[in-house]
DNA sequence: GTACGCAGGGAG
DNA sequence: TCCCTGCGTACT
């Protein structure tokens, strides 16, 4: 504990450095959250220690306040170090992903409550009756100006004259905003496990019970009942006194999920994701802070709130990729979950039909221990997985009416029609997967070949019908569709398949079926998803048609039959992990058929039926494929047989970047064992007009890379208008 | 990150 | 001479 005028070393979220010193304006320990100004700017900032800086006194500046609000523990503060060691993040910059609600500090803002009073001015009208009715409603309690405004149903002018005339007065205040979330969970009882669920729970629950670090990945197919078993392990925590964290990609959160939660546990999860009210961030915040809430199910950033005494972290879908932050730095939620469990001594829980390469590398290690649920819940059949071999199946063309000459090549093969025709007739659900937004990707010149190309960044421009113009998917501009060649005059075609055209051929060849398209493009949020999968259950739509956004998390007991598309698309990749995340892909995606009593039906449309992705999704034989897969990583060095670390060097003018690249490259230490290699042009050389390279750092899988790169960097001075993002461990090499 | 100070150039 | 802009620096 450190006195009043004790000089202590701050964190701040932002700054590149390891801490500055202030002086103590009241007691405080090591982890509290402080206030203080940098460059007369304020900052919450974390005391990490004893100050140490020689500066004279007169140089430190006084806290301004210490906040009475959680602390974070000396485990805490090491994970931010060891977080920063790994990700090559500044720790200020990782303080940042804990502190970045700012408004979690600031006092709560306070609302002026009214209460109705008939006074001798008064006099009726249609818009204070409704006023009146709406206080007889609420059972003449006080009320905000905003809630009468919006239970009246009257203009904000109707409340301005009343509290003006005294009609409304003045009564109690509240503190605004203000949402509770005092739930207490128990088991309610209505789930029973079965025996592999329940030695999996066992297991799990062994080590909690032992305060121990390990890592269990709970391998079981969709359907198997992960889900109720790292339920088992929460509950178990929670009731230990610990908080429990459960992490799962954005698309997973949905309101199927949060009803299991719900009648397993007696009350509703505290959900925590990017598209939360700026409110109810603060509240879940402060809840988390101050310990009042031990149970959140959240997004990767959820990982980053102030949890105080946490015991449990369940990674769900851990192979997904998600998990990957890849603008603001670029870390691993998953892996930074393990770091953190393994500084403070918990386990991990990771969930998944497809588990990722590196986790079973882990497992095979014996690093992380494999709990296996076999047997589908319920008897439900995994669907059976067929190809259809496009090289003989043709699709057949179509018109667009009937009158019209004009044939459009199709893209769906007779054999799938026929199926999708069948699926119909039983009056069950079909989905169609296609794994590209909008109409076209390419939009080209049918004489000189020009392609049209986003203005900022190098890549080819979408063509969607929905908005009728070009789409960069890259930076999201428009443009409008060109009706000829800007470069020849001559024609243009639409190139390649797309969402929108699959839905046009549908249309067409079954006219009378009710679709659904479904895609970044047309659910833009939770609420638009919820209504989508309501229709699905009501059976409103026969043909759903989706990007991956459909893969996971939704179970439509009728849907009996998956198309994909074009299976093929994952697998041309330059990218290592192109066969895997193809693999898993599909997996999902059949995953969603035959999930009721009926048995499913999976239709994956190929040019090449006997790549060992497809065929060993078909035979349903993942181990396989995965042992071939780690093989060709082991003789490429390719992880997790070796490491990676790209570093992406950004610039606005193309000179500045060529120099510092020069000047990288000429620092580049000889690294044995490993090399680095580059710089190249990234894979997409210009995004938002700055333009980019890229380095790969390739080493051993037990050599300690990060030091040397950062190392490297700092022998260069970082000119002005460069940004440079270290990428351990890339998932994407664009 | 970003506020601030300094150097250089154009307008008054 | 003043002010604006662009760039580099240091922040406790």
């Amino acid at each position: 504990m450190f006195k009043t005028g004790d000089i202590v070393k701050v964190l701040i979220p932002n700054v590149i450095n390891t801490g500055y010193d202030y002086r103590l304006t009241a007691p405080a320990d090591i982890g509290a959250f402080v206030r203080c100004t940098v460059m007369n700017k304020q900052y919450i900032g974390v005391i990490i220690g004893a100050g140490d800086s020689n500066l004279e006194s007169s140089k430190i500046k006084p806290i301004i306040e210490v906040c009475n609000l959680g602390h974070l523990s000396k485990a805490d503060i090491d994970w931010i170090y060891k977080m920063s060691d790994w990700t090559l993040m500044t720790p200020g910059a990782v303080l940042r992903l804990i502190v970045n609600v700012p408004d979690a500090f600031n006092p709560a803002s306070i609302e002026q409550l009214y209460a109705f009073n008939f006074n001798d001015d008064f006099k009726m009208t249609d818009a204070r009756q409704a006023v009146y009715d709406a206080f007889q409603s609420n059972d003449n309690d006080a009320m905000s100006a905003n809630d009468i405004q919006n239970i009246a149903r009257v203009s904000p002018s109707v409340v301005k004259t009343m509290i003006k005339n005294g009609i409304l007065i003045p009564v109690q205040q509240r503190v605004k905003n203000k949402t509770m979330f005092d739930y207490t969970y128990r088991d309610m009882g209505t789930v029973v496990l079965n025996d592999e669920q329940q030695s999996a729970a066992n297991e799990i629950a062994n080590a909690l019970n032992q305060n121990t670090f390990s890592v269990h990945l709970l391998d079981g197919i969709t359907g198997s009942g992960k889900t109720q078993v790292y339920f088992d392990s929460a509950l178990r925590a929670y009731n230990a006194g610990k908080s429990v964290l459960l992490m799962m990609p954005e698309i997973a959160l949905t309101a199927q999920f949060m009803s299991r939660f719900e009648k397993r546990f007696g009350a509703p999860p505290v959900v925590w994701h990017s598209n939360l009210t700026a409110a109810r961030r603060r509240d879940i915040w402060r809840g988390v802070a101050d310990g009042s809430i031990k149970m959140v199910v959240g997004t990767r950033s959820a990982l980053f709130l102030p949890w105080q005494n946490l015991g449990l972290i369940v990674v769900d879908e851990e192979h997904d990729t998600s998990y990957k932050q890849e603008d603001m730095g670029n870390y691993h939620a998953r892996d930074m979950a393990i770091l953190r469990a393994k500084i403070a001594n918990f386990p991990v829980v990771l969930a998944s039909a497809t588990p990722s390469v590196e986790t079973l590398h882990n497992v095979a290690l014996g690093k992380y221990k494999r709990l296996r649920l076999m047997s589908r819940f319920g008897g439900a059949q995994l669907p059976k997985i067929e190809t259809i071999d496009m090289r003989v199946q043709r699709p057949e063309s179509y018109t667009l009416d009937k009158d019209s000459e004009n044939e459009v090549s199709g893209n769906l093969s007779p054999q799938l029609c026929e199926a999708i025709s069948d699926t119909l007739a039983q009056h069950r659900q079909a989905m169609l997967f296609i794994n590209r937004r909008g109409f076209a990707p390419i939009v080209q010149c049918k004489k000189c070949g020009w392609v049209a190309q986003c203005p900022d960044c190098s890549v080819g421009m979408n063509y969607h019908k929905r908005i009728g113009k070009l789409l960069c998917h890259m930076c999201g501009k428009t443009v409008a569709l060109p009706d000829k060649c800007p470069q020849c005059g001559n024609d243009v075609s639409m190139r390649g398949v797309g969402l929108e055209k699959i839905e046009q051929e549908i249309s067409v060849k079954f006219p009378n079926a009710h679709t659904a398209l479904v895609s970044s493009d047309t659910i833009i949020s939770r609420e638009a998803l919820e209504r989508l999968v309501h229709k699905m259950e009501d059976g409103e739509i026969d043909i759903i048609i989706g990007t991956q956004i459909l893969a996971k998390g939704h179970h439509f007991p009728n849907l009996t039959l998956v198309g994909v598309v074009d299976a093929d698309m994952g697998l041309f990749g330059t990218d290592f992990r192109a066969g895997e995340h193809t693999f898993q892909q599909l997996f999902q995606v059949a995953g969603r058929a035959g999930r009721g009593e009926f048995p499913g039906r999976v239709l994956l449309q190929t040019y090449q039926p006997e790549h060992p992705v497809i065929t060993a999704i078909c035979k349903g034989n993942r181990d396989e494929f995965f042992a071939s897969d780690m093989e060709s990583r082991k003789n490429a060095k390719m992880p997790p047989y070796g490491q990676l670390i790209a570093v992406i060097v950004e610039a606005d003018k193309e000179p500045t970047l060529k120099k510092y690249c020069e000047q990288l490259s000429d620092a580049a230490p000889n690294l044995s064992g490993g090399k680095i290699m580059g710089p190249i042009a990234a894979q997409i050389y210009q995004i938002r007009n700055w333009y980019r390279m890229r380095f790969l750092v390739a080493g051993e899988a037990k050599a300690n890379l990060q030091p040397i790169v950062r190392d490297w960097l700092n022998k260069v001075k970082q000119p002005a208008n460069v940004r440079v993002k270290i990428d351990v461990n890339p998932q994407n090499f664009m």
